[in-house]
DNA sequence: GACACTAACGGCACTGGGTGCAACTAACAA
DNA sequence: TTGTTAGTTGCACCCAGTGCCGTTAGTGTC
């Protein structure tokens, strides 16, 4: 068992998602600096960029491991389930929220398709749930990851998603997880 | 007829894409400065952000005048034509490429769809791209453009646009209007 | 030729994100 | 007390992008 070394942390992740984001809100993203949420947090700028790669990452929360979860997930989709269904299971999984929390998901999801800097550096995040999915598509179809074949259903998975995102978003009484079955399941090949 | 007023201008749009593309190509995108730009240009750093907003869409050279064209190669299909015969055709026109130019434009697109910076900052010119779209299947299919068909059908034919070139960059010999057929073609709906 | 008019040029100063570096500090262990 | 370890932070710097404003090179008029 590893013992507590070195200096402790003065502030977490979490927390300082929680004060940003409360700063975002009030402001809006590209009104609050760095130096705002450093401020508002009690610690030094240059604190903040080892928390977070950039501010745009701030709205990410812990994605890595959501990625790693979504992975598993795929892994776990039975062998006959057709291709599709399995990903309209793990991508209904994936994005689905504790009760109460939509209206959080909400607020934050709108920042990150609506405001342009997140909008384009989301694009950098996408890569990577991208290549789950193709990697996913890629063993049950018994193909490499970087045929055509499954980069091109990953891209497709993927803009279906942020379609049915943005729809959602729209709307303020439409259902997630039914936009999302449907627009991923649009893609079910005849 | 409008007479020519006040100070010629020093260089051209098309002219400054040149010297900023061949730097961009010796020392990579972002090893290349404004001030590398303009100082290769002989003009001001603070003239060149007259010709471009940021140094992102120098790659993009006139892609307005292009989404143009678009629309109205799309507006142009035949009635009778099914939704997506008529996008494959339009989107296989807008890629089409003068003879000889296929090399230039791997390099281009190369640099577009895997420079971080940049594969961001096309996020949002594809948006644009993708309106584009929306408009013309909410056009054919009696909706409103910003309805979840339209808008997904949008998203998944650009999604499957981007991975054709994915494709046709990373095997030498692949043929961009096949790719791009195969990719947009395989949305067709049962 | 002098003068106004117009539109592009471009320097200057500033904002804000992001980084490398080096010093500092708070915990624990010997 | 001293060493080790790891988190914090200030400083100086780079670069993209912007607002402001004076300058410049043309055209048209008298």
């Amino acid at each position: 068992m590893t013992v507590k070394q070195g200096r402790p942390a003065v502030t977490s992740r979490e927390e300082l998602e929680l004060i940003a984001l409360q700063l975002f809100a009030d402001r809006g993203f590209d009104a609050t600096t760095v130096d705002d949420i450093a401020d508002a947090a009690g610690i030094g700028r240059r604190t903040f960029f080892r928390y977070f790669a950039s501010k745009n990452d701030v709205l990410w929360g812990d994605f890595d491991t959501a990625l790693e979860h979504f992975r598993k997930r795929l892994a776990d989709v039975p062998a006959d389930l057709p291709l599709i269904d399995g990903l309209v299971d793990a991508v209904k999984e994936f994005n689905a929220l504790p009760p109460g929390a939509e209206p959080q998901h909400r607020v934050r999801m709108a920042m990150v398709l609506h405001t342009p800097t997140l909008q384009a550096h989301s694009t950098l995040r996408y890569g990577g749930w991208r290549a789950v999915v193709a990697e996913h598509v890629a063993d049950r179809t018994d193909q490499d990851s970087q045929a055509f074949g499954p980069q091109l259903l990953a891209h497709q998975v993927l803009a279906s998603c942020v379609a049915a995102y943005e729809q959602w978003l729209a709307r303020p009484s439409s259902n997630l997880p039914e936009l999302l079955d449907t627009a991923v399941r649009s893609l079910a090949r005849p």
